[in-house]
DNA sequence: TTGCTATTAGGCAAATCTGCCTAATAGAAT
DNA sequence: ATTCTATTAGGCAGATTTGCCTAATAGCAA
């Protein structure tokens, strides 16, 4: 009889979608002529936030995505296309 | 002069966008017929995890909602339609 | 060069989510 | 009532995100 310690399995993340979706929102970003900076402005968000998700480092959240997409002037949904 | 303590800011939690879109899981786990446990075994998540998210409980990232959709067969951003 | 703006990087504490578990509750069917 | 399944609830520790800050780097214009 051996007693193992089984490490817990981490969240799950997906870089890819991360990625996809920074660089989505980054298209939309320039498209308005916006800089980081401005858009963090609008959405009463951190520029290091703001950032972190274009750059596909962090998994954000359902709610950060509608806001984003609401100062962005686009759907949510359309963030998700890719 | 007085020295004031400021609370931090709150992260940003949108529980209009957590109950719809949890309802919007809802609605296509039922078209398929899949019970919360039967979905929480196809996506390898916790039913506790799939409850709290259908119940609008919690702020769930991109990559889960990436992960429930393909599971539910349905594209992504359409769990974001409401 | 200098100056200015934009982006990237990173540290830290607190908030939140997630994984893992058990239990309680609801509802249907027999 | 009993049994069975489905949903809901909640605790806990660890992982991740977020808010807040400072600083470093890149790039461009004058």
């Amino acid at each position: 009889m051996t007693l193992v310690l089984v490490p817990r399995q981490k969240q799950y993340r997906d870089e890819q979608v991360m990625l996809k979706l920074g660089q989505k929102i980054r298209d939309k970003r320039l498209q308005k002529g916006f800089s980081q900076a401005h858009l963090a402005n609008l959405c009463n968000l951190e520029l290091s936030q703001i950032n972190r998700i274009e750059l596909g480092k962090i998994n954000t959240s359902v709610s950060h995505i509608f806001l984003i997409a609401k100062t962005l002037g686009v759907k949510p949904a359309e963030l998700l296309e890719f």
